[in-house]
DNA sequence: CTGAAAGCGCTTACAG
DNA sequence: CTGAAAGCGCTTACAG
């Protein structure tokens, strides 16, 4: 492939100047212009990026690094981020975390490292205490989306309120046998919003002056797998059943409407589900959910960090720690309604 | 951070000596590799990746390409890629078309040729002849899956026979009425996997003397929203209306088993339904479908894509087209079983 | 506005 | 086995 070199002969300039006129950054004349890009469009050239980013420092590229990219919020999150990212002229690099403790350690003490981005977006990775030092050593700013991590920018939304705005929905229809499936503690070790959901649904059912049952409790994983057993189970129970279901996500909302539906229960005549998500299939279930905008918030979180990498003020602004709300909203659809009369 | 000068200096060698030993190439005195692991380690020192690039010509990065991310195929491939990439210390640089013309042409005119990947692979992009002639020009091997691209190696299902597969399991069960939902032509114009299921369908169709009626040919886009409305519309035919259903994709199948379910018919007595992929949640919807085991589909990919690139003889090797395929088997689950006596 | 030259941080023939 | 030095292909002060 051509070089500058054999660009700036073929235009009868200086490399000097065809960089120059190429990067539109300092000043050339429009003769000289011109005849650089004609002979640069002849050529095929594109500036090599390893000998740009060796003289620049600049990478024009973000490492993204995510727990999964083969479920549907990361997917979806990534998508958008990566969007965004081409849009500007950056190109994403993909870290996954799923291979496990070694594989992790390697990405933290190594690939990072290697200054190839200029910036690490995690998504729903919450880094230990040694990998955060390791981060710091790159020098180079950091945004988390879905959780907040320790001294570095956030977006990321309200976990404790979307569980308690879910389990509200649920009250003010009347429901008062309320159940929660949420994520195994200690499974996705990552974020804990499984907690924190479960804690929001806790809260507003204390202040309904509502008991929650122990058998309205159980925990998973994020699939609808797991949660179409623990729901067979919690409804199969002789006594106490719930009349409905908060699920910390809207695939363990589409395992749960499964159960129901294969126990011959009726959505939502015998029994309400409500997810957290608002997931590209959650329409086709009919599931009512916490909408948070994935793609939407992958993009905020993007742009909020092309910002900072953009600001000429950048060094003093590296890793200040600034955490965003991102607000969200009950979505109501066909899964939920008034229990009815005496139900069950 | 410190660089190779900084542990010659502290390791007492020259930086030739340091690069020799932490790269394992070159012998090196045990002393001096003692010294120089010493030096590193204290100094927490990662060669730059540019630097190693600009010198060597290597990237240790792969370009993959593909229409989108977040639909379920494409995650679980991606997922896999990078696990494989990972492993053997490569970088995984992600281009998503989803972004329209003006993104895609940026794509493989510029960023493809900046020189930053070692490799593309493709997973389900049909490159028209002008990106096949840049992505030529940067005389890197390429690798596609889920379908062939002209001129390079490729890995991927037989659709049609996938297709075949699919329908001749429902007619073997007795059924005659069996209608195929089809992707839309045109609409995700890069694979043509959607012409040739369907193609093998009308195959199979025709090989058992049973004809394929208009009414049971549907086409929509691959989800499962789709597959829903053209279900219920299919299904609400007064007269004729088909037994089974073979969906070109898991998805469209949960789609049809939604809308079955919701005219109130049972799958399978009523009606069966069959897929092609395996996808994630075909176990909840007791999908039975064709299983292209996608996650090994992806990290055998990228295992050939890095033999090619360790082969010594690459340059010879550059571009060769070599079509793999790649088997499935179908997977019975709860969605078919034989049509009920004199169904419907 | 433009060019000669230094420099980015590595690797690797070339000598010894 | 080891070091001095050239070279990878750009960008950017520094002069003019």
């Amino acid at each position: 492939m051509a070089g500058i070199e054999d660009v700036a002969k073929l235009a009868g300039v200086s490399t000097a100047t065809v960089s120059r006129a190429l990067s539109g950054k300092d000043h050339v004349s429009d003769r000289a212009r011109e005849k650089v890009e004609a002979a640069a469009q002849e050529l095929g050239y594109v500036a090599s990026h390893s000998a740009y980013t060796l003289a620049t420092g600049r990478n024009r590229n973000i490492g993204v690094v995510m727990p999964y990219v083969d479920r549907w919020f990361f997917s979806a999150v990534l998508e958008a981020i990566e969007s965004t990212l081409i849009e500007n002229g950056y190109d994403l690099t993909l870290y996954n975390l799923s291979g496990g403790q070694e594989q992790r350690t390697k990405i933290f003490n190594e690939f990072l490292l290697r200054q190839r981005v200029d910036a690490v977006l995690t998504v729903a990775v919450h880094p230990n205490e040694a990998e955060l030092e390791q981060l710091n050593k790159m020098v180079k700013p950091i945004i988390a989306i879905g959780g907040q991590v320790h001294g570095a920018r956030s977006l990321a939304m309200d976990d404790h309120h979307a569980g308690k705005l879910a389990t509200e929905h649920l009250i003010a229809l009347g429901h008062t046998r309320v159940a929660n499936i949420s994520g195994a503690i200690g499974s996705d070790r990552e974020f804990d919003q499984a907690n924190k959901r479960k804690e929001g649904y806790l809260e507003a059912m204390h202040e309904a002056g509502l008991e929650a049952r122990p058998n309205w409790l159980a925990e998973t994983d994020y699939t609808s797998a797991g949660a179409y057993k623990v729901t067979k189970q919690m409804l199969g129970e002789p006594k106490n059943a719930p009349t409905a279901i908060f699920c910390n996500s809207d695939e363990m909302g589409f395992g749960a409407i499964m159960a129901a539906k294969d126990l011959g229960l009726r959505v939502p005549q015998d029994i309400s589900v409500i997810g957290i998500d608002n997931h590209d299939m959650s329409e086709l279930f009919g599931l009512t959910t916490v909408d948070q905008r994935v793609r939407e918030q992958g993009a905020e979180a993007t742009r909020l960090l092309l910002e900072v990498l953009n600001d000429p003020a950048l060094d003093s602004h590296v890793n200040i720690e600034e955490d965003v709300e991102w607000k969200v909203s009950l979505l109501v659809r066909s899964s939920t309604a008034r229990p009815s009369q005496g139900s069950r």
